[in-house]
RNA sequence: GGGCGGUUAGCUCAGCGGUAGAGCACUUGCUCGACACGCAAGGGGUCACAGGUUCAAUCCCUGUACCGCCCA
């Protein structure tokens, strides 16, 4: 016997145990079957289990498992990246407590101590994924840095490096000086910040005129090499190639002029700042060849002052030199004015801080190169984007790609396969021993940085695989069914892995991407550690069990737009737990268990024809939304399905028939219910896996290791949807709701049954009333249901359903009054009704270009009108005579 | 500044050319032997605004306003 609630935590741990023990996860290459294969986007792999991997991975794992139960061969590849910089970060931090810092305790060390915190901490977000039921492949669980990764990285960087891919380049990167190393330009985000404008004079060299320059860096100043103008601005047209100096630093700059240059932009004079500001290097390049234009680096690696600066700057923070600066020039008179400037301010996505366009030497990929044909495989349909608008967004992002820097001054991480001699030549090889022979036997020197974590990210989809050997999972897995990710790392991850995988692979890592949204939190915003909105979803998963968390997810997963979470979405899909939990519980009680050789195309009653084919229409619609991405319909077919046809419905027709009907009838309902039961609880395993599991354990014996998890998906013959069956169903329906709504309207008390007198039904519907008696009298709560002969009793209440006019003689319960004003509710209401029909079919234009079926629709929808009016003016008037 | 998305019931959101839907909240009534994490009945919407296309527009087009996000 069912116990009376279900016990979410009990039953999860015990039955993900015992899924796991199966086997039942893992991918099968030797076999022939058709593959289903997905590339789990790898979590931090010291980081811990938030909303979005609870949205991201219940996605997968219900494409997983419906697919599994398909009898695909199914790959879900599990993993977690090294996430360098973030696990960099909290190690370091872990440090600073002790007192210790990385650079004095060598790499090696450091090293020991991040692997000593990966194995403490790497196993938390995989059992958190366990929690959610998600069921990947566990047994080919990898990491960015294992050895045959690791392998593929340093394989892939030295031939992008042959193929000129990859290069070394002095270039202007985004500096974060609180990590002190180079990071890629999608890792910034910039801001608009409530700054200022600061308005200062340079003098002319000779003294005959001045200069006005607006900068909201005035820190900057002290490495200007050139004050640039618009060509063809005549206020300066004449100074052109004239000198003027900076003001504090006394150095001595050229004017030149340049179309970068806004004419309306404040005074129309830029300083350029060559190694500190990108556009400004860009004008410095166009100009080096005629202009002597300096490169000074103003910067230590950690944002301050360096000795390329004044003596007094040098050690200075750059955001007290700022200070400093606008305070000398204001003393030699050089400031005009400050003006309050909203701008937009570049901050690392990670540390937080603001980033500084910083001259270094760095590793970059040509990644406009190599971006290019993933264009062209997404325009050819070779990967199709769901939604399709991300299409449009890529080509765009792929359009302006600069080169994606890769090198990361980190220890933790892929260590740059390239070594140096000591005139600081390079050269790249796959280890030490090739570097030295290429460099004829010098003394070599390692690269100390690392690379960008998505660089090993990008090769998820074929490192995982074993590349560069060929493997029999290679073979069968590459190129993945689908990806699923959130649109957030479009350019981070999904691009990158397009990019390497057509050119290592000679074809696309995927064949869809279905991007999902972010989950919010309930007011609309992104949830964060520091704005302390975080909803944790374990403990969404203690309160109110996986499954809810996950019907959750996938509920709210409808395409473009975000999800906004709120505990209250959760707590009622847990209720929806219990009402199935429930439902299965009755069915017990009654001895509706599936049986062994019921066959549904064999049942003759309508009631269960009716409900058979309910199951058929649900489980198209839940493959149709499912085959769509579309996870909200699916979810809320089988919702629907379940408490609103099944339990509020189905199970309410049969309970009469139970205790009254005929044993052969009795014998084809219990039959027909616990095979509904069954279909129920398959369809609904994909997402709910635990509660399912658990009853389907319970409702029946099972052989040894027989499991929802491994069931077949169910597939119905079409015919077992007879139109007829819902539509005589579909008529006791309306007729069982108009009754108890006129009762709930007439205030008639819900326990009092009443006589039902039934006024012009045609012999087809007085044969249904005699066929579903027994359940119209219980669930319209009817003492007796007659034919009326004669007279209709003029104190009564009625109400249409078809043909025919149901009739409450309910005298001493009536209200007149109340009755005449519900009857003239409805009837005026049906006018409107009919006045709109009118107005269409008096428009000739309309009788003249409607389809033939919707102009017919229309006309009977009037008929049908002008009937209810006739039947219910006709109430009307009897109870006046009354 | 450029691009994308949103604006539908009190709230969160589906729908998307042919009589406006769900869940929650709300109101009313219910211990009819699965379930009060429940049952039944109900109230509530000029589908942001202004034009246009169409026989027909919440849905398509144009513009406006406001709100998000991305890029510069």
């Amino acid at each position: 016997m069912l116990e009376k609630t279900f016990n979410s935590a009990e039953l999860e741990t015990r039955h993900y145990e015992e899924w796991e023990k199966s086997g039942a996860f893992a991918a099968h290459p030797e076999k022939n079957n058709e593959r289903f294969a997905v590339m789990m986007p790898p979590p931090n792999v010291t980081g811990s289990l938030h909303m979005g991997h609870a949205l991201n991975m219940t996605l997968q794992d219900i494409l997983t498992r419906y697919n599994r139960m398909k009898g695909k061969d199914t790959l879900w590849m599990p993993g977690t990246d090294h996430a360098g910089i973030a696990t960099q970060m909290v190690v370091e931090r872990q440090l600073d407590g002790e007192g210790l810092k990385r650079r004095d305790m060598g790499r090696a060390k450091f090293l020991e101590r991040v692997w000593k915190w990966k194995g403490e901490s790497g196993s938390m977000i995989t059992s958190q994924l366990r929690r959610l039921g998600a069921t990947p492949d566990w047994s080919r669980e990898s990491f960015t840095m294992d050895d045959n990764l690791s392998k593929s990285v340093v394989e892939v960087f030295v031939r992008l490096y042959e193929d000129g891919l990859l290069y070394r380049d002095k270039r202007l990167v985004n500096w974060d000086p609180k990590f002190q190393t180079a990071v890629s330009d999608i890792e910034v985000e910039h801001k608009e910040i409530k700054g200022k404008f600061y308005h200062f004079i340079y003098p002319a060299e000779d003294g005959s005129f001045e200069i006005h320059i607006a900068t909201t860096r005035p820190e900057t100043i002290l490495a200007d090499g050139a004050v640039a103008v618009n060509p063809d601005d005549e206020r300066y047209t004449h100074l052109i190639g004239k000198n003027v100096v900076v003001p504090v630093i006394n150095r001595i700059i050229p004017i030149i002029a340049d179309d970068y240059v806004d004419k309306e932009f404040g005074s129309g004079a830029v300083k350029i700042t060559a190694a500190h500001d990108f556009n400004d290097f860009e004008v410095y390049k166009r100009h080096k060849d005629k202009v002597d234009i300096p490169l000074i680096n103003l910067f230590t690696p950690d944002g301050k002052m360096n000795e390329n600066t004044p003596p007094e700057y040098q050690g200075l923070d750059r955001f007290k030199a700022r200070e400093k600066v606008v305070a000398d020039f204001d003393e030699l008179g050089y400031l005009v004015k400050v003006v309050d400037h909203t701008h937009p301010v570049p901050y690392g996505d990670r540390s937080g801080v603001v980033i500084e366009p910083y001259l270094t030497d760095q590793w970059y990929v040509d990644a406009k190169k190599m971006a290019q044909p993933v264009s062209k495989a997404i325009k050819d349909g070779k990967t199709e984007m769901i939604p399709k608008n991300w299409e449009k967004i890529t080509h765009d992002w792929i359009e302006n790609l600069q080169p994606w820097c890769v090198s990361r001054q980190l220890w933790w991480g892929h260590q740059i396969p390239a070594w140096y001699d000591e005139d600081g030549k390079f050269y790249v090889a796959r280890n030490e021993e090739d570097a030295i022979k290429q460099s004829g036997g010098k003394k070599l020197r390692r690269d100390e940085d690392v690379l960008d974590t998505w660089f090993s990210s990008a090769l998820w989809p074929f490192s995982t695989l074993g590349w560069p050997n060929k493997t029999p999972e290679l073979d069968k897995y590459y190129p993945g069914t689908v990806l699923v990710t959130g649109f957030d790392i479009i350019f981070f991850w999904v691009v990158r892995m397009m990019m390497m995988g057509i050119h290592f692979m000679g074809e696309v890592p995927f064949k869809k991407v279905y991007l999902h949204a972010l989950v919010l939190d309930s007011k609309g915003q992104k949830m964060s550690k520091s704005k302390g909105n975080v909803i944790d979803p374990l403990t969404l998963i203690d309160k109110y069990g996986a499954d809810a968390l996950r019907f959750t997810m996938s509920a709210s997963a409808a395409q473009g737009r975000d999800i906004r979470m709120s505990e209250e979405r959760v707590e009622g899909y847990r209720n929806f737990s219990t009402k199935i939990w429930n439902a299965a519980k009755f069915c017990e009680m009654n001895d509706c268990m599936p049986k062994e050789g019921f066959d549904p195309s064999k049942v003759k009653n309508t009631l269960n024809k009716w409900i058979i084919g309910e199951v058929v229409n649900t489980t198209t619609a839940i493959e149709k939304s499912l085959e769509a991405y579309k996870f909200n319909e699916a979810s809320n077919a089988i919702y629907q399905f379940t408490w609103g046809t099944f339990c509020d419905w189905y199970l309410e027709f049969t309970k009469p028939l139970l205790t009254e009907g005929d044993q052969a009838l009795k014998d084809e309902i219990k039959g027909t219910t616990g095979w509904v039961l069954e279909q129920i609880l398959k369809l609904l395993n994909p997402f709910m896996p635990y509660i399912t599991e658990e009853l389907f354990a319970q409702i029946a014996k099972r052989g040894k290791d027989e499991r929802l998890l491994t069931a077949e998906w169910p597939e119905y013959s079409a015919s077992f949807v007879q139109k007829d069956a819902m539509d005589e169903i579909g008529w006791m329906q309306n007729f069982i709701s108009q009754i108890r709504s006129v009762r709930s309207d007439m205030n008639v008390p819900a326990a009092a049954k009443i006589a039902l007198i039934v006024q012009d039904a045609n012999a087809a519907t007085k044969a249904r009333i005699a066929i579903y008696e027994p359940i119209l009298k219980q669930m319209a709560r009817l003492s007796s249901i007659e034919h009326l002969s004669g007279k209709a009793p003029g104190r009564s209440i009625k109400t249409i359903v078809g043909e025919a006019t149901l009739i409450l003689p309910i005298a001493d319960l009536i209200d007149l009054d109340k009755e005449r004003e519900r009857l003239q509710k409805q009837i005026t209401k049906l006018q409107d009704d009919i006045r709109k029909t009118d107005e269409k079919l008096g428009n000739q234009q309309f009788v003249a270009n409607a389809p033939a079926e919707i102009l017919e629709e229309f006309r009977n929808r009037k008929t049908e009108f002008q009937q209810m009016i006739d039947k219910l003016s006709t109430a009307l008037s009897q109870l006046e005579a009354a």
